[in-house]
DNA sequence: ATCGCTACGCAACAGATTGTTCTATAAGGG
DNA sequence: CCCTTATAGAACAATCTGTTGCGTAGCGAT
């Protein structure tokens, strides 16, 4: 794709995308609209329907920058409790550090009739759940899983959790719930 | 509180209602006007504005009558394993087959700055884990548990999973599922 | 059945928002 | 320095929102 090389046009597109998220986090998806945006960055409105002429181009890319997520290629290395504090380490992270954990509830709530944010939440998903199959697959590798272990429902289990205390229940992924969350994974699976 | 007996108050009502929680589960909470309540029932604006003079008690009222949950008192006279698979068929069963399960993600969207949203999740929240606790209470007192078993993580991780996959990742909540779900609590717990 | 009360529909209105187009200005690149 | 073009700002019609007043129709009581 051919990126503009123009300062003026980077400049205005992140100060409005950075807007456009911020409003969509605060309050939802449809109060993110030119209008909005124009006057929480003092971006003309002309300019901001120049760049997106269609508002549902706007709402997708501010989709997009929220759910861009830091590197989650996978650590197998280690034993497997060493992986699994590891990874879900990053997923803590990436629910309470990154602005995926707030715009997250707004991206789901438009996945009921939205594709592009269906396909921002599979995305992100799919990376989740790959990581995990990968750290249990190495484990399973080297003879560190219990014969039977049910991989597929620990893999949910491990990702269900966080994202329901976050998002739903609002409660705290702090270092103590992390460390018994993963080692009650870790001894359901050796 | 004063319930007006007049039927045409109650029939507005209630179809105004209706259309709010079908407009909301579709559109999310800022959709939910009295114009568009309007144009889906046909009801004029104006009487809409003399039964909810303020936006913001439309879009509550909208909220309650979705999160209506049917009579969720626990069930503890059977051995563990029968608890939990009634009590988490009747989870399974608000998920799937209530306007909840449909609503749900719009209120926890909404939650993020709608305190009465907030509200509306956090009493739903309160009964799930108020049932579980009592069942898994009555079969510590059968002397059903394991020694040690972590009653919270397992309680939390009962009801994750099965919002997890319905709101986040828009997984099926089948039989088969359920059995396995329940028998891996079960195993946990025992 | 009739009467009084009131919920309802309808029309009108100002104010705000949306989508579009035009012109003048200013910032960037050659 | 000059040319290109991104931006700001104004103006516009169309729509939506919140409010008010009025006539109609349905409800309950006598």
């Amino acid at each position: 794709m051919n990126l503009p090389d123009d300062p003026r046009i980077i400049a205005t597109r992140n100060l409005a995308l950075d807007a456009a998220q911020e409003i969509l986090q605060r309050d939802g998806v449809l109060a993110v609209t030119h209008g909005t945006v124009s006057k929480a960055t003092g971006i003309s409105r002309s300019t901001l329907y120049r760049h997106w002429s269609r508002l549902e181009a706007l709402r997708n890319d501010a989709f997009l920058r929220a759910a861009t997520s830091p590197n989650f290629a996978p650590m197998t290395n280690g034993p497997l409790r060493t992986d699994l504090a590891w990874i879900m380490g990053k997923l803590r992270t990436a629910l309470t550090e990154t602005p995926w954990g707030r715009v997250a509830p707004q991206v789901i709530a438009a996945a009921a009739t939205d594709d592009q944010a269906r396909a921002v939440i599979e995305g992100f998903m799919k990376d989740r759940m790959a990581g995990l199959e990968d750290v249990f697959s190495a484990a399973r590798e080297r003879g560190e899983l219990r014969k039977n272990a049910p991989v597929r429902q620990l893999i949910e289990m491990a990702i269900a959790v966080p994202y329901f205390r976050k998002l739903i229940a609002g409660l705290p992924l702090d270092q103590e719930w992390l460390d018994a969350h993963v080692d009650l994974i870790y001894r359901m699976a050796t």
